[in-house]
DNA sequence: TTGACGCATCGATATATGTCGATATATTAG
DNA sequence: CTAATATATCGACATATATCGATGCGTCAA
């Protein structure tokens, strides 16, 4: 149960949140299609080069940010909602841990 | 606003991730105060340096994550729930982009 | 004031990571 | 089959970071 850990360090680089923001709203340039965007258009997004996005393209999927589908010789991802809306429940346990809760901590507070 | 990259780096340390799970429910051992924790019962629990520690506390509290206050000699350290509570918004804005939504793409599409 | 205690900072070091060019693999076009 | 294209992998390098011991700076007790 490491994948929490994988998620955040997936996302503490900038050119990956950046790749998350090109796949949630992409241009309508080139392989793009119903959303799936090949590797060649995040490419041109970010001025990176080949190596680098696909470096940062198997982080994002081990990270189970993004998935993954080969078609033909194009590599087309797209988000993964699933994560980042379980993601979004951890952030909001954590919210939810008020310090000052005054609320039944536990039993061993006794 | 490179504040979810600082928040994302914050998190992309096992320490850092360990450190908030025992400020959201920490024992009653030393100087524990009302759910705020001081440096020494962090150290206890983490068996790192005091030194590492202290490396760690700054790293979540410029991120925002946790609230430092100074108490006396001690500095007592809370989670700062509304960052929390941010976050999980941003992460429910990507789990929303759902790459199949039909929905009014924009304008360029036709 | 003096000493002890809690924490922050400094310097050093080992490891991790982002980045690239070069090359390999796979798939399509001819 | 051969060439071209899209992506993955490899090796190398620069930078970042986690970690520690040593030291400095406040704060409290005697």
């Amino acid at each position: 149960m490491t994948g929490k850990e994988l998620i955040f360090k997936a996302l503490s680089d900038p050119a990956r949140l950046r790749i998350l923001d090109f796949l949630r709203k992409p241009g309508s340039d080139c392989c793009t299609f119903e959303g799936k965007v090949c590797a060649c258009d995040i490419e041109r997004e970010l001025g990176l080069s080949q190596a680098t996005i696909s470096h940062h393209m198997k982080v994002l999927v081990v990270a189970e940010l993004v998935a993954a589908t080969k078609l033909g010789r194009w590599m087309h991802y797209t988000l993964r909602p699933e994560t980042f809306a379980a993601t979004a429940v951890w952030f909001e346990i954590l919210a939810a841990a008020s310090p000052h809760a005054a609320g039944p901590k536990g039993s061993v507070a006794a």
